[in-house]
DNA sequence: ATTATAAATTTGTGATCACAAATCAGGGGT
DNA sequence: ACCCCTGATTTGTGATCACAAATTTATAAT
């Protein structure tokens, strides 16, 4: 095989238009950058981007498969408005699958990526004394992915990460609830990571389902969400 | 709004050429028509389904989401030829994410949808009474999905879909070395049905868990697919 | 004034074309 | 005989265009 097209470098899949236009569309939903309900349009974002109409069209249909976006009957696509009971089966999926893998996890964690998450947490903390809700979020992300990742299954993860994409417009909510509190973001991080650090399974979980809870918990007794929206199937 | 563009009959989502493919090769896959590791060229498949490339990419792109085809780095797409360590992964999260479903099922089941169950179980013995597996791979795709169905959960059946799509092209294998035996292929679904009917969640999924097991042995005890094939990451 | 009809605009789908990267094949050098 | 380089072919990506369906706006009739 010829080595000229690959300057000792390791040669990791060229960066294509789509997965620009993917991955800024996708952080954006992540963080909560757009409303629930929101309808995107394909040339307004290939103007934004600077782009042709065709890798936003990928890029849509990519994260409607994902169920980051959903597309309506005419063929518009736009951020789903989950309802109360859609939350509610999002909720119970989540604590069903990624508990499962932080269980996975528990038997795996070695020394190594039990120092990385005491680093994510310290700098998780760190950046909560400030109140920048936005770099938070991001490290809160980093944390459970650090974690689910050490579950070894290949199988897992991008499902997780289909289900954080799903919650992702209410993240924003959750958040901005949240932070104006005593800044105790982190414990049941600290709960995980003592777990994990035990090889408790069980306990490991528990603390999982705490956090993800309160998550939901937040977003869900925001009565102004549901009266109006109509939810998705 | 006009009533003219519908006249009287619920108007769903209009077909695409997009979706013909999709759902062609979706077929195909999960009955296992394609063999794992298989290349598919966007041109060649064109020219079968009589249309441009385009309906074509935006199907494999699909696909290629909902884990059913990988992306190597060359962009070419094939069908994953999955390590015994993938498979094991893939087994594993099946019990834990279909176990769930029809757990949760196990609460919902009405007397219609326990009827409904019933016929589709008679329907697939009858049809292995034939030996034509191709059929009965179907049946027993509708049994199962049927109960998935009565999770009332819309955020687990894409979830399990995605499985079933990975699981397709060694599906085929299963089914061959499985038919040539006594028809006891539906004897775990009536266990199933069984243990639905009384609402007991913990013998569903134990005899759900049986049934996706013995798939996975038949597969997983055949030698000739470990040695060669480089499985996905 | 309200509602229904019709024209105009917007928006997504699919085809065709230009381009770039990857794969394959053949030839020349060691 | 083997390996590396180079050119030809293949294949996917992205842009542009034509078309059809849906939405919106304007107009007219009750």
């Amino acid at each position: 095989m010829s080595v000229r097209t690959n300057l000792g470098l390791a040669r990791i899949a060229r960066e294509t238009v789509q997965e620009r236009v993917y991955c800024a569309l996708r952080d954006q939903l992540m963080r909560g950058g757009f409303e629930p309900g929101q309808k995107l349009k394909i040339a307004e974002l290939a103007e934004a981007f600077g782009t042709s109409a065709m890798p936003v069209r990928d890029a849509l249909n990519r994260l409607t498969v994902e169920r980051a976006l959903e597309t309506l009957p005419s063929r518009t696509v736009r951020v789903p408005a989950l309802s109360k009971d859609a939350l509610q089966d999002l909720r119970e999926t989540r604590f069903a699958i990624e508990g499962l893998a932080i269980s996975r996890a528990a038997s795996n964690m070695t020394d190594e990526s039990l120092v990385m998450l005491k680093r994510l947490i310290v700098a998780q903390s760190e950046t909560d004394e400030e109140h920048v809700s936005e770099e938070s979020a991001e490290q809160n992300r980093a944390f459970h992915f650090a974690i689910y990742r050490q579950s070894g299954s290949t199988v897992l993860l991008p499902i997780i990460e289909s289900l954080w994409l799903q919650f992702g417009p209410y993240l924003r909510e959750a958040s901005e609830r949240f932070d104006g509190g005593d800044g105790r973001g982190t414990n049941f991080h600290i709960e995980m990571l003592d777990a994990l650090s035990r090889g408790d399974a069980i306990a490991a979980r528990g603390a999982l389902e705490a956090d993800i809870g309160r998550a939901f918990d937040l977003v869900m007794s925001d009565e102004s969400l549901w009266q109006r929206r109509d939810g998705v199937a």
